[in-house]
DNA sequence: TACTAAGCTCTTTTT
DNA sequence: GAGCTTAGTA
């Protein structure tokens, strides 16, 4: 390899600028957490523009389409205005941007409507009734599961209905009507001309599999292509690139198999091992120098994931200092520990003049955010949560874009129950039933029979509301042939009824509802008017773009916000201090990851991710008892905790005493408290009852146990060791607790946790 | 048809 | 605690 180098890539280390230059062929880099994947994307990609390929020609797939923005932004300042011209964004959008040109060789319309996933389980269940099949036993959720993973793994509803393991596994389920739905569902969505997230990458396969035409245009098209976290790629994704880059064959591929998080989704370390066995004469690079995080941080996390039995060699290592030691924190009860997290975000700010986005707390799930916001709010210190409920997903704005919806595909079945009736037009759902019976008699949809509802006799006095609906909607719609899609969506907002009725609702919430409503106005403005982009800017497109958009894609005015997210969305970000918190058993590793070592090895993965967003100083905390439903149960440490090596960690804040700190259940109190929100458990000095007894918490090797350790127990506290011994069979300890004297312990089984 | 109160069921992560 | 369904009433 030649030391000449062009001096836009200086910014590079050897194997980095190795990577960026190596762009004909197959290629593969393996980049630890904080290597600095992003920047080697970058410049690869404004290598390749400066040999003289044109930007149109290359493909980037990145993980969300706010990553694929700011990538842009730095490509152009290397190269210039002509980055705009990159295919970049995320698999969903890029695929759904084929579709819609390529919409009618697969039978769908151009405008297709993109279902989120509700739309999806809505329109589950209206099949599930009309089957008659039972909504507890085929959970909608569960049954869209099954569909998409069939989906992911390039399995049609057709398929499905052969495959013996899969007729198996739902018959021994007691759900062998499966296949069934999934063929109505498919059906549905394609006669409503819609597509749910997972059609967009099966179709897309579907149409490159069917129209080789096709799909030699856009292997020629694009002659160079991307893949970013392909550690997450799931069956259809992977097979859709590896057809597309099947002529020339310049595909590379960023991931880190450390940081796959995403299997429920389909996604498969299987990919990586795949990849090396399809393209024998790949160059592979390794990324293994940490820039991002102290010593302290880096050598935690790489002891953490050492646990992992599954993954590929890397030897991580930084030239950062040590840093602080990671923080462990003990709380009490979620409450508190969402106090104990805004003091110190207080404090620490204070003392080292730090912004409000130099901090983020991850946690496992989105319900954990609760106590964060409470005690943050309290501190005054602004936060901006990610996730959960974002503005698109909020009631009033997802009726608003159901009219939109309704206006471009009025075959979207969804959009259309949705707002038949909102605001109240005395179409009821006994009509409903019946249009969409009268549909689905006639192989139609419910569009038409509306159209055509004065043909048909029994309907009565609602067939009147109904023509009334229909003649509002067609006259949106050729509205839209004409007007702006703000001009359009002005009109629907008012002439439909919604922003009156919103208006008059004078609560908190109804202002909220109502400025919501103005706000989307705002948005539909700002995309029509948007001439940054040569694209087109008509409705269709903003209702496929917003479908496709996450929280984590929406710009905000004021940045200097604490950020509140789960673990899941936190990948490829960074902070300088980070609070991991919810470390208990069956939260973090859910409980719904503990059936094979593969499950808990993903969950410690996702701990590794979160360790390692961390630059300057990590915080863990755990609660002894939380919120659940409404009751305050017992929780136990993490056995995350425990799995990291101590000599990077500070137990000051694990140690305080837990005199009288048990929670009685709310339920167990005689209804005090009832009705008054939070905060309602009862102080008691007496252990709760039982503990579920498990194995979880042991030491990560319990050979470390020696006489003279201080020990804490979940039930009996502190103590120390008194003496070790070993049966053959088991090894037992005995432990001098301070509260309830001395105990011995079977370590298999024990819960303790060594302090240092 | 619409509204209200009571009752039931939840446990994960995302495009 | 929240969101949803159901039963009963206006």
């Amino acid at each position: 390899m030649t030391n000449q180098y062009p001096p836009y890539l200086d910014k590079l280390n050897e194997t980095q600028r190795e990577a960026a230059m190596k762009i004909d062929g197959p290629v593969m880099i393996i980049a630890g957490a904080g290597s600095g994947k992003t920047r080697v994307l970058t410049y690869r990609i404004a290598h390749i523009i400066k040999q003289g390929i044109d930007p149109f020609n290359i493909l980037s797939l990145t993980f969300t389409n706010k990553a694929a923005r700011e990538m842009k932004n730095r490509i152009e300042s290397v190269v210039g205005s002509e980055a705009r011209n990159l295919w970049m964004g995320t698999f969903h959008s890029v695929f759904a941007k084929i579709l819609r040109i390529e919409a009618e060789h697969i039978g769908y319309p151009k405008d297709f409507t993109i279902y989120d996933t509700d739309d999806a389980k809505s329109l589950i269940k209206t099949i599930l009734k009309e089957y008659q099949l039972d909504e507890k036993l085929y959970k909608p959720g569960l049954v869209y599961n099954r569909i998409s993973n069939a989906k992911n793994n390039l399995i049609n509803s057709k398929d499905y209905k052969s495959i013996p393991e899969l007729i198996e596994a739902d018959a021994s389920q007691g759900r062998p009507q499966i296949g069934q739905i999934f063929e109505a569902y498919q059906l549905r969505c394609f006669k409503a001309g819609a597509m749910d997230f997972d059609d967009l990458l099966l179709n897309t396969f579907r149409l490159f599999k069917g129209h080789p035409n096709i799909l030699f245009k856009y292997q020629h098209k694009f002659k160079y292509i991307m893949v970013d976290e392909y550690q997450d790629t799931n069956l259809c994704q992977y097979m859709i690139v590896k057809k597309l880059a099947a002529s020339h064959e310049n595909l590379c591929v960023v991931g880190d198999d450390s940081q796959s998080i995403y299997s429920f989704r389909g996604a498969s370390i299987q990919n990586i091992l795949n990849f090396e066995k399809d393209y024998p004469d790949l160059a592979t690079f390794k990324l293994e120098h940490n820039y991002r995080s102290s010593s302290n941080i880096v050598n935690a996390s790489s002891s953490i994931i050492a646990k992992n039995k599954e993954k590929l060699h890397k030897n991580i290592f930084t030239e950062n200092e040590a840093g602080e030691k990671i923080n462990v924190i003990k709380a009490l009860s979620d409450n508190e520990e969402g106090r104990f997290v805004a003091q110190m975000i207080f404090e620490e700010k204070n003392q080292k003049q730090l912004q409000n986005s130099d901090f983020a707390i991850l946690y496992r799930t989105n319900a954990q955010s609760r106590s964060f916001e409470e005690s943050l709010r309290k501190n005054n210190i602004p936060y901006r949560i990610y996730g959960g409920t974002s503005f698109y997903q909020r009631k009033e704005v997802k009726d608003m874009i159901a009219y939109l919806r309704l206006v471009i595909n009025p075959n979207d079945e969804e959009a259309l129950k949705r707002i038949i009736n909102y605001p109240v037009r005395k179409i009821g759902n006994t009509t409903i039933e019946k249009l969409t019976f009268v549909a689905n008699q006639n192989q139609t949809t419910i569009w038409e029979v509306i159209k055509n509802i004065h043909l048909i006799k029994d309907f009565g006095a609602a067939a009147h509301h109904v023509r009334n609906f229909y003649m509002m909607m067609s006259n949106f719609q050729s509205m839209a042939t004409t007007k702006t899609a703000y001009e359009v969506a002005e009109t629907v907002a008012k002439s439909s009824g919604l922003v009156s009725m919103l208006k008059e609702d004078k609560t908190v919430e109804g202002v909220a509802r109502y400025e919501n409503i103005v706000e989307l106005l705002n948005a539909i403005k700002e995309f029509t008017e948007d001439d940054t982009t040569e694209n087109e800017k008509s409705l269709s497109l903003f209702l496929q773009d917003i479908a496709l958009l996450t929280d984590a894609d929406k710009e905000t005015d004021d940045n200097n916000k604490v950020t509140l997210m789960t673990i899941h969305s936190s990948k490829g970000l960074e902070f300088k201090n980070v609070f991991v918190v919810g470390l208990e058993e069956n939260l973090f590793p859910s409980q719904l990851s503990l059936n094979s070592r593969q499950e808990l090895e993903e969950e410690r993965r996702l701990f590794y991710v979160a360790v390692t967003r961390a630059e300057e100083k990590l915080t863990l905390s755990f609660a002894t008892s939380r919120f659940k439903y409404g009751n305050l149960i017992p929780c136990e440490p993490s056995r995350f905790i425990d799995e990291i090596d101590k000599q990077y960690l500070d137990f000051t804040h694990a140690q305080r005493s837990s005199n009288a700190t048990l929670f009685k259940p709310k339920e167990e109190t005689n209804n005090y408290g009832k009705g008054y929100g939070m905060n309602v458990g009862r102080m008691i000095s007496n252990p709760l009852p039982t503990i579920k007894t498990s194995a979880n918490f042991i030491p990560s090797d319990n050979q470390l146990i020696k006489v003279g350790d201080k020990v804490e127990h979940q039930r009996f506290g502190m103590g120390t060791v008194i003496s070790v011994e070993d049966t053959g069979e088991n090894k037992k300890a005995t432990v001098q607790f301070i509260e309830t004297g001395s105990k011995t312990l079977v370590l298999k089984f024990a819960k303790l946790m060594i302090h240092s």
